[in-house]
DNA sequence: TTTTATTATCGTAATATTGCAATATTACGA
DNA sequence: TCGTAATATTGCAATATTACGATAATAAAA
């Protein structure tokens, strides 16, 4: 198979995984961290920094984009991105709020 | 390919994307909350409840156990499994660091 | 010891993910 | 307009994940 069955889940069950899945790769993380420590963004320089190919990176970065963290503009022929702060701080808060009710309810 | 390249990867980057792909997953999620939400563990219920067989759900419950969010003790014929919690607030301040840390980095 | 209930593991099929080379696209400058 | 730099997309190949039936392993009860 190889199909996740999203179908038999709740909502919130679905969201909290579909957020964790855009973590789940060191590729994505550290474009996310790569990200944020640049002053002002950064573009292709995410090629050399992480050692990836530029065809796996982009891959990478439209994952991280298709989840609404990023916001990318355009400076002359290079595309830079930044981080959307207050979507990322809504999946901080959805999985925070995972964390505590699944905490608080254990036995 | 299809392998993940970890090795190119800082070990705080490869830890925050194992844990998340622990929660990358709704079935993952879905048996968390059941663990937490049941009085004192519970077994196969998680086959009822969830909806996927018996030995998927058994799959899915090594990868979290795996990642050493559970303990799992005999009651009779019976496996009850429970979550454990520090593990999972270590997990929660992995996470919330990896949040903060960006966040406050960025542009 | 045999049966029964519960959980784990194996084998396998279907699908998803990862990574890259090659190629397209885009936007600027000459 | 053409060339060039930067990014995106396409098309694979390799591997991983997900799901399940069948089968083992385990532990209590008959």
């Amino acid at each position: 198979m190889g199909v996740s069955k999203f179908s038999i889940h709740t909502e919130n069950i679905n969201q909290i995984a579909s957020i964790a899945k855009v973590f789940a790769h060191p590729a994505r993380v550290a474009i996310l961290k790569h990200i944020s420590e640049q002053e002002g963004c950064i573009c292709n320089d995410l090629v050399e920094e992480i050692g990836l190919s530029q065809a796996t990176i982009s891959q990478h970065l439209s994952v991280i984009d298709g989840a609404g963290l990023l916001q990318g503009t355009y400076e002359g022929k290079k595309k830079c991105y930044c981080l959307n702060i207050e979507r990322f701080e809504e999946f901080q808060n959805l999985l925070n709020s995972f964390f505590l009710t699944t905490k608080s309810n254990c036995c």
